[in-house]
DNA sequence: CTGAAAGCGCTTACAG
DNA sequence: CTGAAAGCGCTTACAG
């Protein structure tokens, strides 16, 4: 029986140097790919390494030469589609600069978050990729600086930590997209998103801790505010987190006395939950009510009709976060920056023209 | 300026202990948690530590206990809504248990998913699981067993490898999907598989090297044969890669003289891309073909008519694969097993009735 | 209860 | 070109 089930010691350069009859050090230069080697000696241990299946211990290279070799990646969640892809963008990254990834979920809460972080520190990775859920709480964060590890924020900013900040132009997406439905015609324009708050009101768009979602807010109620339109922040919505809430937002957004005609989803999560309440509600889309969702996901080009979507491109934002948070590692003099990455609008079918 | 962007030596039991004026021997033990230490040196000690922000180096502490307190996961693709569930599953497990996930993707070729074991082994993981891509290409994974890794198969078996495997109930899930199209009348019926081979035709059903693949089409080849169905093999198709390769599949499927009336698509990427195939074609479901597909996947249930589907409980298997990698890591003694999670037919709109 | 030493498996200077 | 020693930051026996 050659396989076995208990765990062994493993078989070390001391192993190796001893069957190719060298010192440690020959034996760890050769192995290591260091330093120089006659060859006739390096095929000696290269014989013997291979007899013996050696593998060289990461851990011990890794206490040796101070780099882990590591990326840490804090997301929301991993589930969702904008951080899976973002998760392989960053990979792809990181996999072609030798290095692996690390993945943990926040659910964007700001003590999973924490003990992410102080995880990932543990385990003394070169650098670390943070989708913070709170731009407001960032005590954990500049820890991490003072630790002297790389940091690279994705997805939100936060001015404050003079740090670099891979996001998209959520400003300018909430303006196109908002901008498309008051052009043909809607005066009742709604906002969902799944970011938690109390009684899911708004309570001072200035205050909303997730950066992206403000600017967002922020470039809705812009493009209604130059439309001229009452009360812009009147059908702004958080707290769509799963379905029953999301189908509750929707039911009491409908049953306003004035109900909105055309509804943003923050993200495809969110769109995914709002259309099927729609659904539910026997609502046709865009008939009796119109809606754009962030993210080209899965779901949005096969329902009827298509989704009109905001493309983000979150693949290019996890390469460039990858790409320049090694760049740090690899001490790279750069200064502090934000990193947008544009969005487009994809038109499809799901805005009707309404009003005379 | 307290912030850092230069890596910087860390904090060491060495500096808390002169910090708190004891050993390194005691500042260990506080800092380790292990061993006996009176209640005032303790405080002292955390004090230092606090003021200092220590945080344990995770490396160093496996480098002397030999345990890395990570799981290497090995997935076809991340991406993919299968893997990206059971990898929830498996990290939830794992979190509890004290253990952090290390992914890496295959993309299902043999030679990536080496590089990615290697890799893992090398980081000197406390167990692994694995998807592997070609059920009789095995010397990696013997490889693993030898080096007294502890290992779990998921989604597909290997036998002769004796060693843990969870999946799930493949060939009964595709017997219960082609049943329910069979007694809806149709009789011929179409299989198709996003797997690799050449010329997208199916050479010897005994000799697909995916056990799952191979268990599905061994059910649908049942389920046709009992029913009395000719050639059952006729409309079986590997290859839908990618969305022109599905298309290509699918249109070369219809242009048969006899084209199939119903079609099982084996995972949710494949069916996604089948559906986008037969929506491009004009064609309409079922009214004009019916399907199913494996997977409750998020666009299954928004299209119209939603997708009847095969409910594979993917976050169950993950879990299980999880708790089962534990429970070897902690050396509970257990036979080699195959697990199966049973799946369930989910009846919606995507099967018509034909024929007389 | 506290301390000094050895060791985990490598790499990094320093000699020869 | 090869070897012997020290060190990375912990934990694990072994003394006192």
């Amino acid at each position: 029986m050659e396989d076995s089930a208990a765990p062994k010691r493993s078989v070390t350069v001391a192993d190796v140097a001893k069957a190719a009859k060298v010192s440690k050090a020959t034996a760890a230069r050769v192995l290591g790919g260091y330093g120089v080697v006659s060859d006739k000696i390096r095929d000696q241990v290269v014989a013997a390494a291979a007899a013996l299946e050696y593998r060289p211990n990461e851990l011990a290279r890794s206490m040796s030469t101070g780099r882990s070799g590591i990326i840490g990646v804090v997301v929301g969640d991993i589930q969702n589609a904008f951080f899976s892809l973002a998760v392989r963008g960053i990979s792809d990254m990181a996999r072609l600069a030798g290095f692996t990834v690390i993945i943990a979920n926040s659910g964007e809460q700001l003590d999973a978050e924490i003990s992410a972080v102080d995880l990932l520190i543990g385990k003394r990775v070169d650098g670390l990729i943070v989708t913070p859920a709170h731009c407001d709480r960032i005590d954990h964060l500049r820890q991490v600086r003072r630790a002297g590890v790389p940091l690279v924020l994705f997805d939100r900013n936060i001015p404050e930590l003079e740090v670099d900040a891979v996001t998209g132009d959520d400003r300018e997406a909430a303006i196109a997209a908002t901008r498309c439905m008051v052009e043909q015609g809607h005066r009742r324009l709604a906002y969902v998103s799944a970011m938690e708050a109390e009684g899911g009101k708004l309570a001072d768009i200035g205050r909303i801790s997730n950066s992206a979602v403000r600017e967002r807010v922020e470039g809705f109620v812009q493009v209604l505010t130059e439309a001229g339109l009452p009360n812009p922040v009147h059908y702004v919505r958080l707290g769509a987190t799963d379905q029953p809430q999301t189908d509750d937002v929707v039911k009491r957004l409908l049953s306003d006395s004035a109900p909105p005609t055309a509804l943003l989803a923050s993200d495809s999560l969110v769109g995914l939950r709002v259309f099927k309440s729609l659904q539910s509600l026997g609502l046709s889309i865009p008939k009796d009510i119109s809606m754009i969702s962030f993210l080209d996901a899965d779901w949005t080009s096969v329902t009827v009709p298509p989704i009109t979507i905001v493309d983000q491109r979150v693949y290019e934002m996890g390469k460039l976060a990858g790409e320049r948070l090694i760049a740090r590692i690899e001490q790279i003099p750069l200064t502090a920056e934000r990193l947008q990455i544009n969005t487009t609008l994809v038109m499809r079918g799901s805005v009707a023209r309404v009003g005379p």
